[in-house]
DNA sequence: TTGTAAGCGTTATCAT
DNA sequence: ATGATAACGCTTACAA
């Protein structure tokens, strides 16, 4: 910048004025400075800019799984919508570990995020404290924790999967297997919960971990137990529990029924075609960044509840109702 | 920092050499800096830190397309090897962009990343040209560009896909469909080349634009040309080429045979389960955060060519064969 | 309109 | 072993 300046024949803050927009600099000076910043390839230091201002025009995104086709969705809309009004978003991706999560989060504030949007892993709502007690502007997203205290942004599957388990047993199904996400996760918890109201004792409840591997091993148990209808809630686990399906060489929806909550873009092209709870990740990353950005301006952004919808194509043998 | 000092009676330098482990403060001193440090819940800041020491522990890395599972895949091993060596990794998504990677290239420079892992989305070498003047370690990946200067970490799959090719030839098919990457990257050029070259007037190459719909598009054309094999170059256009044999009813592999360049977790499933040459992508991402590390390091790592693998399925009528 | 100079939170040099 | 102090590259009163 001084070199800059030197180039020009003005002072860096005159350099710094024409750089940040400011009216004062006359359009000839303005000229000279930027011939200069062109000449010499120069770029602002966005690290000492920061450090002066105390803004950084970054968002911190700390997700569960990258892996995970529904997060690395969101991820995009987060970043899309951040972009759009000049801020950049730093993933950081917690392996649905919560050590490794605040971790990152951790690592994200020391690097002065102007704010933080978090997908928490468990329930426990000790590292949300301590990112509101640093000040930080924070917005909770998919999952929430408990007393939560900043804004949420979720999808609420409630309706839909109600409506799903009414269609499974008017179908007939009586023993139907759910492979449910942790009970220490608001998500895990709750399509579960609203799931299995409308069914009573029909329902059988195996919890995975929201990873393909756990949905393999849930399905294996209750297959075992007699249960005729799947239900997987969560896209991972809905994976693993076609994989144990298809190794077994059952065949859906005559053997077996299978729904899974969240939609892949592939599950139209199984036969039979996957019935789903489809979210609406595009909307929910975008919402959840426009709360931050308003939470750092100064607003005060109402909780978002979008709603999920079913998607019926095929795997509960919806053809034969 | 200041305030720390105050707390435990000592300087900011004393709080400095603590932070940063020196071997100078004594054990006394130490303590009563680390009680400071944790009843004021003191974090150092990392941008003063970095401007200071002209050092962020942090990687970027720009990607083409974050719902790539491809490279949301190399993004997790990337990241997965840069924070065992304590780096950090910023993602920057290009979303097959020329535009909107230099965008990203550069704010990640400003930012002052120690070095940037790019897959870029043409063969043009300019980009690379700028980060190179700008002095910045730099690795490429996946895609090479023209007359690449700096490390390249890819796989290679000329063997898999002429063993492919053969295969198609031998079951009898000459009318050969491939659904290519664009011409101006490197591995759409190179891929394409590697499989047509055995095939000669058998093979018919669409270009597409890497991502699904341009799949459906070409393969409908290539169907509509009375090709009885098709070949994707990457995963999104296979799952387009997919939906659109699902659409016209037609029949793997009786109908028409598929094969996909990258490996999914969902292709074993479908029925039959599809053909594919399998990329190393965890040894990609891994390797190449190492070579970056290495070249930071000021070592000059070589280039790394891993190999991909054909892992025949079904999809290409190999049980008839 | 422009320049001077202080300060953002660190680290590192040089004394002590 | 510890403490002043300058410096990192920028922004912004305040003065001119």
């Amino acid at each position: 910048m001084k070199d800059v300046a030197q180039h020009a024949g003005v002072s860096t803050a005159t350099v710094s004025r024409v750089l940040n927009g400011h009216a004062a600099p006359t359009p000839e000076t303005r000229e000279r400075v930027l011939a200069a910043i062109e000449e010499l390839g120069y770029r602002p230091n966005a690290l000492a800019r920061s450090l002066r201002t105390t803004s950084t025009q970054t968002l911190g995104l700390v997700i569960s799984d990258l892996l995970n086709p529904f997060f690395a969705e969101i991820a995009r809309a987060v970043e899309d919508e951040a972009r759009s009004h000049g801020y950049c978003v730093v993933i950081g991706n917690a392996d649905e570990s919560a050590e490794q999560e605040a971790t990152y989060v951790r690592t994200l504030l020391d690097r002065r995020v102007d704010g933080l949007l978090l997908c928490p892993a468990t329930d426990d709502p000790e590292l949300v404290r301590e990112v509101s007690a640093g000040g930080v502007p924070l917005v909770l997203l998919d999952r929430t924790v408990r007393g939560a205290t900043c804004p949420v942004v979720r999808a609420d599957g409630s309706e839909a999967l109600t409506a799903l388990a009414r269609r499974l047993v008017g179908a007939g199904h009586s023993r139907i297997g759910v492979i449910a996400g942790p009970p220490d996760t608001s998500t895990g918890r709750e399509r579960s919960d609203a799931f299995t109201s409308v069914l009573g004792s029909a329902a059988q409840v195996v919890h995975g971990d929201f990873r393909q591997e756990s949905g393999s091993q849930a399905a294996a148990r209750l297959i075992d137990d007699g249960a005729t209808a799947l239900v997987a809630m969560d896209n991972l686990m809905g994976l693993g529990a076609l994989g144990e399906i298809r190794a077994r060489g059952l065949h859906i929806p005559h053997d077996i029924a299978l729904a899974v909550f969240d939609d892949q873009p592939w599950f139209p092209l199984l036969d039979p075609p996957i019935t789903v709870v489809a979210q609406p990740t595009v909307e929910m990353g975008r919402a959840a960044a426009r709360s931050l950005l308003a939470l750092i301006n100064g607003q005060q952004p109402d909780d978002v509840r979008l709603t999920a919808k079913l998607v019926l194509r095929g795997s509960c043998g919806e053809a034969e109702l």
